[in-house]
DNA sequence: GTCTATAACCGGATAGAC
DNA sequence: GTCTATCCGGTTATAGAC
């Protein structure tokens, strides 16, 4: 035994939370330490202490989030058995975002895939990347007229739409979407993108 | 005549489109007057001069464009005549976006699509409402069965879909698209976009 | 209209006591 | 691990000379 350590749960995992909220909410710039440390009700050193630095912050923020995220997205692809739908792929590759328990960090997921110069490095070559051609290449198979480059488009169109309507449902009413509870978009847009991804492909000039 | 005054291609303006692009480039809280009086090689005070504020500036930056924008879908959704064709509606959305002498003012553009915290009251809903509104009520007539709030969040997808691409046209070359001439895109959406109208709404529950 | 100088404040980060 | 105190540079905005 150490002492006798309460320690209230977990300093560090408070820093997290107020930090994913807040940068959601406000962005990476419009977010102070102090901002964050009077929210976790931690002291303004804690940060510097538990993080390096409020880059390292974010970067463990994020992490905490995108990892589980993509693997549920594969798990799903592979539930789906060997030969997925068309629909099955779409609903494979939104709903694990749109699920409850990543509600909180939502705000921020919009955030950093609608902002690419920023996590371009952190994010989008690390994470989102390897999960963008593994679903290309799942959609190759049920759309074989499609090529590669076509369904990587295809796909960015589709998660731009998704973002932008988390970011947009956060603080609009939009049609009663409650923000903690965005399963039903998920039903809006699988048969919006199903379709959408079954349109022949443009021909090249 | 007003003594001899040269005074070089208006400060005004050099601020205003410096402003543009490190707004768009770095966001409104990445970005200090420092960074765009030099960039715009004017005096630091000139900004609070012509434009009171920070947040005046930005105002000023996007009133400059969104009109503009806006103006121009909207003529050619009249110059399609009485009965434009889905196509034609999707194209007199997305086109005036990525028209040429837009590409400056895209990725600010994007960024203020994608971050309605910081904008629903400057430019949600004084600028955007209107002509969504427009837009979903030219929809529901050549697409009935859809109701006008479906009309609606089918639009925010493809909103969404766009200003994703653009942000990440600006970082990434993407298949080869040239961030000054982002034409090849709208090519690319439309049929995509006018495929996904086209499905059947979803049922309510 | 354009400049310098400065007011008044907030930012991230750290040193060192406890 | 948690705190206070502080460094130091950057921030918006303004006053006032020219």
């Amino acid at each position: 035994m150490t002492t006798i350590g309460p320690e209230q749960p977990d300093s560090k995992a408070r820093i997290l939370s107020a930090a994913e909220k807040l940068f959601g909410d406000q962005g990476f710039d419009g977010t102070s330490l102090r901002d964050i440390t009077s929210a976790a009700q931690v002291n303004l050193a804690a940060i510097n202490y538990y993080f390096q630095s409020k880059d390292s912050l974010i970067d463990a923020v994020i992490e905490r989030r995108i990892g589980p995220v993509n693997r549920r997205r594969v798990e799903m692809l592979d539930a789906a058995g060997p030969t997925p739908t068309l629909e099955q792929i779409i609903e494979a590759f939104l709903a694990p975002i749109t699920d409850r328990d990543m509600a909180p960090a939502m705000p921020l997921m919009a955030r950093v895939l609608s902002n690419p110069q920023q996590f371009l490095d952190r994010v989008y070559r690390r994470h989102l990347m390897p999960i963008l051609h593994r679903f290309a290449e799942e959609l190759h198979k049920v759309l074989p007229e499609l090529s590669h480059e076509e369904c990587i488009w295809r796909i960015h169109f589709m998660a731009g739409g998704m973002s932008h309507v988390i970011a947009l449902t956060q603080v609009l009413p939009l049609a009663g979407v409650d923000p903690s509870d965005r399963s039903k978009l998920v039903t809006r847009m699988v048969p919006f993108f199903a379709a959408a991804f079954r349109a022949p492909a443009t021909e090249k000039s």
